[in-house]
DNA sequence: GCCGTTTTCGGCCCGACTGTTTTCAGTCG
């Protein structure tokens, strides 16, 4: 649903250009699409605009820069006329006529459009034949009965916009991923198993891995005669909280709990994880789409359902260009299937056998799934082009530089976090304990001054230990130090220089969020600059699904780390793998990586098992394209040693 | 509004479903 507060155009800073950030103008754009829609506007326009939005979004390059040295229409996506409004807020600080736009649309229609199978073109037919400016004004109108006599309406589009507010209200809205994919892959294990299916797969984002996930979608693969039966099989699984509807080839559901009382094990998250994780879920609940083909369409549907939306029109706009057709069904040569629609056309598809066949055929080599988001992979993966990256796995990982003991505020002691770490198979465990200025609710959470010496001692007791036995295993002193609000670090100098390595992160976020991007991005610059200074820690202090992060320029914090990096010194950023938190965000690694910016993949974890949330950061490095090379803690333990001490 | 070029105008991804209509528009994914 549509947030209607903050549907308002930016003010203009003061003191000079640019006058905008580029965060604001994505905002901007996206609205304006929308508020286009709602007046009726060619809906190629709004679509003009809303890619625009995007493509302003995953500009690498430094905004102003582009604008100020003429460059914007260059890019693709952004003509004349986005060209010259982005100028315009970027030079100038003002908006052209937007400002006409914004009054002519009623910020209820806005939150009206969040009403299933209600959109901008009945919104505003309701607005002007009834009224209707908000939600409440179109209840009363529905329970009066005065929508069902409109031309285009009737009975039942009435009782669904009622039914429809009321869902609203209790929308629950996407899940972290980490909820997504327990569900997801219980629901698929469950499936898989019945007779007469030969396949069953995790499609949409919960395979695309985004940090949330909104509904689940499977594709099954099974012979039409047997359809019947998987469906009836699918409906009689426990945990299922309502049977949205169900046809021929499609079940639409709402799963509970009690989906995940089987054992989870064979999917990819790790058996354990999938444990914890499973407490996590304990009162969440998801929507679940799944479809049924048969094996010869199955790679098709799936890739369909995969997307993400954005590069499925990439996909076809390659297919048109190949005088071929591609759709859910199959990979159709145009001269074949002539006037023939949907099914009828598929029969005379190119057969596939698996997705990779589908790229082939298109002239590309196979994209992994994390990187279909229509980010450059479509351009990477032609054949003889410049290629895919070879993207970071799991098993690359040797350590992590982020976690806590009881001497802070996690629940194990050094000891037992690094056992934890040796079973995983890794050679080094970073400990980063809060520092001494972190209270909750009056008492101190960190580590006062005092207390680092001792911290030290005990840290390296353990080290000579696993070296006289001859294991290759170390612990790194360091400290989750807090950047104060004005961009200095807690602890005296002295206190610094004394740890390995000293991840820097913002937990005064009320402060932070209530200043401009600016201030925030010049104090955590500032930061940066401190000698002592190593990684990043949760960039931007989000909570996935919670609240926002602070507004910080990112593109120009990474760009001064590169040049620190460049001078020598080491600066870092963090993936923290939380599943609540998967900040940095993936679609800024690769401007990382590309400004020589080391990514740490690092669990930020409270208790033993929290150190398996590495897998979830490893997700967002490979969205983000990172291949081992580009993260830190895939080096060695000698490596690191080298690197922390130098 | 953007793009491309067979270059200044015509096309812009595709199909299912729903509810309305009596052949289709709107919505959704």
């Amino acid at each position: 649903m549509v947030k209607v507060a903050g549907w308002s155009l930016p003010k203009a800073r003061s003191n000079g250009p640019p006058f905008v950030t580029k965060t604001q103008l994505v905002n901007v754009l996206e609205q304006v699409g929308v508020l286009l829609e709602l007046t009726g506007a060619n809906g190629f326009r709004v679509r003009a605009y809303q890619n625009g939005s995007r493509t302003l979004a995953s500009m690498e390059e430094d905004l102003f820069s582009v604008v100020s040295e003429n460059r914007i229409t260059e890019v693709k996506g952004i003509g004349k006329g986005i060209g010259s409004l982005i100028t315009e807020s970027v030079m100038e600080g003002t908006w052209g006529s937007l400002a006409e736009l914004y009054d002519r649309v009623p910020p209820g229609l806005i939150e009206i459009v969040g009403i299933p199978g209600l959109g901008p073109k009945r919104a505003r037919v309701l607005h002007e034949e009834l009224g209707v400016d908000s939600v409440e004004s179109l209840k009363i109108a529905c329970e009066m009965g005065h929508v069902s006599p409109l031309t285009g309406f009737g009975e039942k589009s009435q009782e669904k916009y009622l039914a429809g507010i009321e869902l609203l209200r209790r929308y629950q809205g996407r899940s972290r991923m980490d909820v997504g994919l327990v569900f997801g892959q219980a629901l698929e294990e469950r499936i898989s198993v019945i007779p007469g299916v030969i396949k069953a797969e995790l499609a949409g984002s919960a395979r695309r891995r985004r940090e949330t996930i909104g509904d689940l979608d499977i594709v099954v693969a099974a012979n039409t005669e047997d359809h019947e039966k998987v469906i009836a099989a699918i409906l009689a699984f426990p945990g299922i909280a309502e049977v949205k509807g169900y046809g021929d080839s499609k079940v639409s559901l709402i799963l509970e709990q009690d989906m995940l009382a089987a054992g989870t094990g064979s999917g990819s998250v790790d058996v354990q994880l999938a444990e914890t994780l499973k407490e996590r879920s304990s009162d969440a609940t998801i929507d679940a789409q799944v479809r049924i083909v048969s094996p010869e369409t199955f790679p098709f549907t799936l890739a369909y359902f995969t997307g993400s939306k954005e590069h499925n029109i990439r996909m076809r706009q390659t297919a048109i260009d190949r005088g071929l057709r591609l759709n859910e069904f199959g990979l159709i040569p145009e001269k074949l299937a002539g006037e023939l629609i949907g099914m009828e056309a598929a029969q005379h598809t190119l057969l596939c056998s698996d997705e990779s066949e589908i790229y082939t055929n298109l002239g590309m080599n196979w994209v992994t799934p994390e990187m279909r988001e229509d980010m450059g992979e479509i351009e990477a993966a032609q054949i003889g082009g410049k290629g895919l990256p070879h993207l970071i796995e799991p098993s690359d990982l040797r350590g992590a530089f982020h976690n806590h003991t009881i001497a802070s505020d996690g629940v194990n002691t050094l000891e037992e976090m690094a056992t934890a770490a040796q079973s995983l198979g890794w050679q080094y465990l970073g400990i980063a304990d809060h520092s001494e200025v972190l209270n909750i609710g009056g008492r101190q959470i960190g580590i006062p001054r005092e207390g680092i010496p001792d911290q030290a001692a005990e840290i390296s007791a353990l080290n000579e230990n696993w070296l006289d036995k001859g294991i290759d295993f170390r612990l790194f002193h360091g400290s989750e130090c807090d950047i104060l609000t004005d961009g200095r670090l807690d602890y005296p100098d002295d206190t610094r220089r004394s740890l390995s390595h000293v991840v820097g992160s913002v937990h005064a976020l009320g402060s932070w969020r209530n200043r401009d991007e600016i201030t925030n991005t010049e104090a955590l610059i500032n930061a940066i600059e401190n000698p002592t200074f190593t990684i990043l820690g949760h960039p931007t202090g989000r909570i996935l699904q919670g609240r926002e992060g602070f507004p910080v320029d990112m593109h120009a914090v990474l760009r001064r780390m590169g040049e620190l990096n460049s001078d020598g010194e080491l600066k870092a950023v963090e993936i923290n793998a939380s599943p609540y938190r998967l900040d940095l965000d993936w679609r800024l690694c690769k401007y990382a990586r590309d400004q020589g910016v080391p990514v740490c993949i690092n669990p930020d974890a409270h208790d033993t098992d929290g150190l398996q949330d590495v897998w979830f950061g490893i997700q967002m490095a490979r969205k983000g394209w990172l291949e081992a090379k580009d993260v830190l803690n895939t080096r060695t333990g000698i490596e690191i040693e080298e690197l922390f001490c130098r």
